[in-house]
DNA sequence: CCTGTCATG
DNA sequence: CATGTCAGG
């Protein structure tokens, strides 16, 4: 299986000033041409009514799916009816971010879910901030909340749930900010977060899933030019990844589609950014290299709304 | 013309404990037997497309047309597109209470609105409270807001307006609050607007309107039992009313419709309070018994929607 | 823009 | 229940 590269365009130096609000930066029309249709995001089965048709690379196909969907609010998300795409998706496992809810709030139709049998839950202490959670079909051996470590405890980040053959970690990774008030936490977080993985690393094969709050490169966003000093694409947290990355762990939606533009999971709510396409991929499935062999696809379900990220799925062989 | 009686039925002294929410009464239905209709409000003209036909006491017809209205929240109001209220009525003055914004957050279509070339605005300190407002086809000969006391200046709560007949003072009254938590501060406000009004009766004819918040006798409000430490119908505040109007003013709507009942002009949002019609008479036009001989009908406008208040109005001869 | 929170009525 | 506010993204 393909190393991933270390290497990436260095953001060019600007004179713009920073920015304060997305408002700047979600309306400006971009300066790349739209690209042969070839190139463009291309993972969204379910339109079609299509299902994953690729196999891993020894050969066999998927019988387990991840679905990862940064909410934007649970409750919001369930008022718009939109149960019944967890309920076409199917997957055995549902993580979800930013449920911006706490345990007393959780809406009544998600406790009673059957599909669901195994329910967790890490939702922070600030009320309506935050929170994620796991919902599996099969029992997890084992599931912990946070990474140990009290300093990064407290806002509802990360669920870690072990299964016979992988970690799952879904988390939702602290947004640095405007005007980058919360980039020094977020380095901080970056350094400690990636520790933790490493380690578990160590012991089984890791799947990371969840809103990373970092578009890697250029091609991850409709205006890399824009936004080098904007949250989610400065040199500090595209730097951090890469690191990571290199540390033995694999952004498994690049290494399918290596040179798929368009492949956004987030559109700012400003401006009709999400209907001119205007978006970010901040949304990943990073596999550990010995568990890159048993994963088929990951796809990107731009058409599903109701929240500013869109779900994106994990299909495995396992 | 009738002087108004300072006799009214006592509160019943109850075991009942304090209400908190206004939840719990809103819902209750009243052990009150519906009445024959000739007694329910009967003041809602425009909902038959009738205008007043009635005459002041010396035989002449309206000639001046005061509207009052708590629209809670100016620009909510607008959103639900209820400007066409004004135009339908089309009076010569509207008073308006709780407009609950600063004043660059007036909506464009107000600022730009010809049929009132003066307007004038207290809107207070904290945004998005309180505040009243004044529109006037003819000018004012002078207009003033507060009542020049300090401690009660900074919520915007009163607009003066002289015309050459009259003062014209708009007001909305200090809540008392959940729990009565700002009973003693609108008893102090009572005894001091009550001051500001009785000398400004010296020196010409005085009609006060606005949202008193307080509903005088049983007869002004639906459940009279239930809510006698509720704020707007606490002993306090009902006899504080019974004590201005002994100074020489006259509640016009009771005066011309003594017994009616149902006449209400607020209703609680919750509990559908409205559509059951469990309401309170809260928005008066009080007027200055000099003054009286000039006022042809006091209307209550039922039908009129956007705000948990109804607007009201005055017809005069002057 | 859109989620939550909170205060106020 | 429905106005506003504010933080957060």
């Amino acid at each position: 299986m393909p190393k991933r590269s270390a290497k990436e365009s260095k953001p060019l130096k600007t004179t713009k000033k920073l920015k304060t609000t997305e408002e700047e930066d979600n309306g400006v029309d971009s300066g790349i041409d739209t690209k042969a249709k070839s190139d463009l995001c291309k993972t969204t089965a379910n339109e079609t009514n299509e299902e994953c048709s690729r196999v891993s690379s020894i050969g066999s196909k998927f019988n387990k799916k991840i679905m990862s969907w940064n909410v934007a609010g649970l409750r919001a998300l369930l008022k718009k009816n939109r149960l019944k795409d967890f309920e076409t998706e199917d997957a055995d496992i549902v993580c979800l971010q930013e449920v911006k809810c706490q345990q007393k709030d959780i809406p009544e139709e998600i406790n009673v879910w059957a599909k669901y049998k195994y329910k967790y839950y890490n939702l922070g202490e600030k009320p309506g901030y935050s929170g994620v959670c796991l919902f599996s079909k099969e029992k997890p051996l084992q599931v912990k909340n946070g990474i140990g470590l009290k300093e990064h405890d407290s806002e509802g980040r990360v669920i870690t749930a072990e299964f016979p053959d992988f970690y799952l970690v879904t988390t939702y990774v602290p947004n640095s900010g405007r005007g980058l008030v919360r980039l020094d936490y977020r380095q901080k977080w970056n350094n400690d977060f990636d520790e933790y993985l490493i380690a578990l690393k160590a012991k089984k094969g890791v799947i990371l899933c969840g809103d990373l709050n970092v578009s890697h490169k250029e091609i991850d966003l409709e205006n890399p030019k824009t936004n080098t000093k904007t949250a989610g694409f400065t040199a500090e947290e595209r730097e951090d990844f890469t690191r990571f990355l290199s540390k033995g762990f694999v952004d498994s939606f690049r290494h399918f589609y290596p040179n798929d533009k368009k492949c956004y999971t987030y559109w700012s709510y400003f401006r009709n950014a999400r209907d001119r396409d205007i978006g970010w991929r901040l949304d990943y499935f990073v596999v550990s290299e010995q568990l890159m062999a048993n994963i088929c696809d990951n796809q990107i379900r731009k058409q599903i709304k109701g929240s500013d990220h869109c779900p994106i799925l994990l299909y495995l062989s396992i």
